[in-house]
DNA sequence: GTGCCACTTAAAGCCAACTTGAGGTCAAGT
DNA sequence: ACTTGACCTCAAGTTGGCTTTAAGTGGCAC
């Protein structure tokens, strides 16, 4: 299996190698060894580095996505925390979705003050519904 | 219309006061007056509060959010950046349920390793094609 | 062997979105 | 008149996720 330069790592995931490094640092990916002082990769760590973007795009931390990868570079996380997560990503999605409409329609009332607009105010209901509680969710670049 | 103190604003929107403070420091609401020091605040704030809150969950920055409050209390959003933040949020919707499949698949495969399994890659794949191409996304707690 | 230049490190800096802390004010109850 | 306690202001601190910077290193082409 060839290894990877970090530099031809930049080009395939488009992260910057301080990113790379970062996420080294914390052990969400790691190196295979190095050259000289360079650090070298194994190919899979693109796949890791796919998983990882998509996760935090989908808002979850760093360190919960830390926490899915053992040492061995399987995924390894709790089958019920798992279920759990999709769970919580799907009942976001949803009230992603309400929000679209929201913002949809918001764009299309005829009414001047949409605060004034049955509409939107069911939509506001509905999305309130799905709201999180307390302060289950997290951050997202 | 009553006025609200603004212990009755975090009673009744969950948020905390420095946080109603912080807001409106950068304009996003606005207090209808003052008894003694006291803040007051019409009733109204509670439902722009609800879409705040929303809209910060969705992903949206306070920066945005303050964009689409006009300075007479009205809603005032230019209607073709609307319907484009509309489908933004929907593709996030779509991404997100992506996602949720994935984290539920994960779940169930019975590959030791999930990097190896087909349905995996396949769905990666699936949620790779609706990842934002640059930097679109914001941050969210 | 000498220079180049892609890499390295550690530490500091940055941004959004708040929170915390210190010290001050005021209306209302006793 | 005085205490209480909810509010106030302003500045500084916090967190997560990086990026930037300054100074160093080492493989490779010449």
């Amino acid at each position: 299996m060839k290894s990877l330069e970090i530099s031809e790592v930049v080009k395939r995931s488009g992260l910057p190698a301080s990113t790379l490094r970062y996420y080294e640092s914390l052990g969400l990916i790691e190196s295979s060894g190095r050259r000289g002082l360079k650090r070298l990769f194994n190919p899979s760590v693109l796949e890791r580095l796919d998983i990882i973007s998509l996760s935090r795009w989908a808002g979850f931390t760093l360190d919960e996505i830390g926490d899915w990868f053992g040492r061995d570079g399987r995924v390894a996380i709790d089958k019920a925390q798992l279920v759990q997560k999709a769970d919580e990503v799907e009942a976001r999605a949803t009230q992603m979705r309400a929000l679209s409409k929201i913002i949809r329609h918001t764009s299309q009332c005829p009414e001047e003050n949409h605060l004034e607009c049955d509409n939107f105010r069911k939509l506001m209901k509905i999305a309130r519904r799905h709201r999180p509680t307390k302060e289950a969710t997290t951050k997202v670049r």
